[in-house]
DNA sequence: CAAGTGATTAGC
DNA sequence: CTAATCACTTGC
């Protein structure tokens, strides 16, 4: 269950890699139809997952920053190494390696068999907590727009 | 709190 | 071609 997203709005967001319109192989994910996956890899070790959002050539995408386990708990342990339950799907790249996500899902239609998104459980509006994004220090005007979106009380989102 | 890691990008 | 950067995580 996705309990804590980041919206990123291209090309005026400074914060999005489609920044300016930039429009490259890996950001030219951003630019098709919504309803795909855009996957990309940060820091030399992790995947980031994020749902495309918007018509073609509007560049908008959602970073999922983590999920509440709901199935498959045993095998996320596995890819996690045995950590504990609460360190399983708590941070972006976290959750990529628990849900074996790599950039062979990059593109993936979010409504085939590869990786998809369902309807599980209704949020009632008055649960859904925001404030500014994440590791986006560098985005001058653009650090303190209030895009992060949890669900507040919930134990496994990523920060506090 | 800082190192690690390598794809991606811009700039030459 | 080169060098800097990075939508993070872990272990000290």
């Amino acid at each position: 269950m996705i309990v804590e997203v980041e919206a990123y709005r291209g090309p005026e967001d400074r914060a999005s890699h489609a920044y300016g319109g930039r429009r490259t192989k890996r950001t030219e994910t951003m630019y098709q139809q919504g309803g795909i996956a855009y996957v990309y890899f940060v820091y030399g070790m992790y995947y980031q997952f994020n749902v495309v959002s918007n018509v073609a050539d509007i560049p908008h995408a959602i970073l999922v920053r983590a999920l509440e386990p709901v199935e498959g708990i045993e095998v996320m342990r596995e890819r996690r190494h045995l950590h504990p339950d609460k360190n399983l799907t708590n941070g972006p790249g976290k959750l990529c390696v628990a849900m074996g996500i790599d950039r062979a899902l990059d593109k993936a239609d979010l409504l085939g068999d590869r990786v998809w998104l369902e309807e599980f459980q209704r949020v009632k509006p008055a649960h859904i907590v925001r404030g500014p994004r994440i590791g986006i220090d560098y985005a001058e005007e653009w650090i303190d727009k209030p895009w992060r979106f949890w669900i507040r009380n919930n134990s496994y989102v990523s920060r506090k």
